[in-house]
DNA sequence: CTATAATAGTTACATATGAAACTATTTGCA
DNA sequence: TGCAAATAGTTTCATATGTAACTATTATAG
């Protein structure tokens, strides 16, 4: 039994959900970088831009939840390597649309077989009742820790 | 609808996982270094310390899953600021035992309530089943993203 | 119009992190 | 014994990351 002053690391929600993270993304981040040396920043841009091409910068940073400046490092890296192209965008010039060229597709369509394939195998030790309930319990879980940023516990 | 070959990334679940962990860590990391100047690898290691003392850095890795380098800096910073003690294993002058100091026990005890209140509003959107729910999925992802590192999809 | 503020995106700086090399000590075995 | 291999932990180095400062452009108030 756990006494009140006493806290279980193994048990804590925070801690679990952090080694599960760490777990999920190294194993699929070493998966895209050998394959296609991509991290996980350029792939998401290429996951988002896959679906919906010419999007700015700060469009980007809203679908995928990262920072400006991992966008923009991560967009300047997917310029050098030619799987994305920019242009300006006339109305104005300080943004610019970027979409996936012919090898930048060629990458999201290569890579979006092995993301499903690993998130199956990821899933397979759930029946799927289970997946339904876990898909239900972290868009609650997200929702809250959205509430919960900015807002301090006495 | 989906097609085959599109992905959704706010679906994917390895994305929400790391949106999820993100923003639960960063929350927690900003209120322990706001009243304890404690960064979440040193609060670790306070955490396992609290309950397990007299351990060592090799003992530490294993229950925090950090690797041994975040370790030493988590207990060399501790040990400057004065939370944990370390005395040499007489037997074996390689490795040092390591307990929380008065300090760090004050520490501890300020920490954990505050660690629970944090994990309570979290999960404060699910009934007592759902967190139970919650609580075997957890395990099962967990179980399974350990088998599936070092594993290769084809 | 023009000056000021706001916005899109980039760059600089300081800190964090992980892999590999290193030091000190102990173990195994010829 | 005594020397190679293993182990505990630290340091180094190269890279990643976030915050804040910066550039360029556009919107807005006077």
């Amino acid at each position: 039994m756990d006494t009140d002053d006493t806290l279980v690391l193994e048990s804590f929600l925070p801690y679990r959900l952090s080694v599960l993270s760490n777990r999920v993304s190294s194993t699929i981040a070493a998966l895209y970088a050998d394959r296609f040396s991509l991290t996980i920043p350029e792939w998401r841009v290429i996951a988002v831009l896959g679906r919906f091409p010419d999007l700015s910068a700060a469009e980007l940073v809203q679908r995928t939840e990262m920072d400006k400046v991992a966008i923009s490092r991560a967009v300047s890296r997917l310029l050098k390597t030619g799987r994305i192209r920019r242009q300006v965008f006339p109305d104005d010039r300080r943004r610019s649309l970027l979409e996936l060229s012919k090898a930048g597709q060629k990458v999201y369509q290569q890579i979006v077989p092995l993301a499903r394939s690993y998130e199956e195998g990821l899933l397979s030790a759930l029946s799927e009742r289970q997946k339904s309930t876990l898909d239900s319990l972290l868009n609650a879980l997200l929702a809250r820790s959205l509430e919960m940023k900015g807002i301090e516990p006495r």
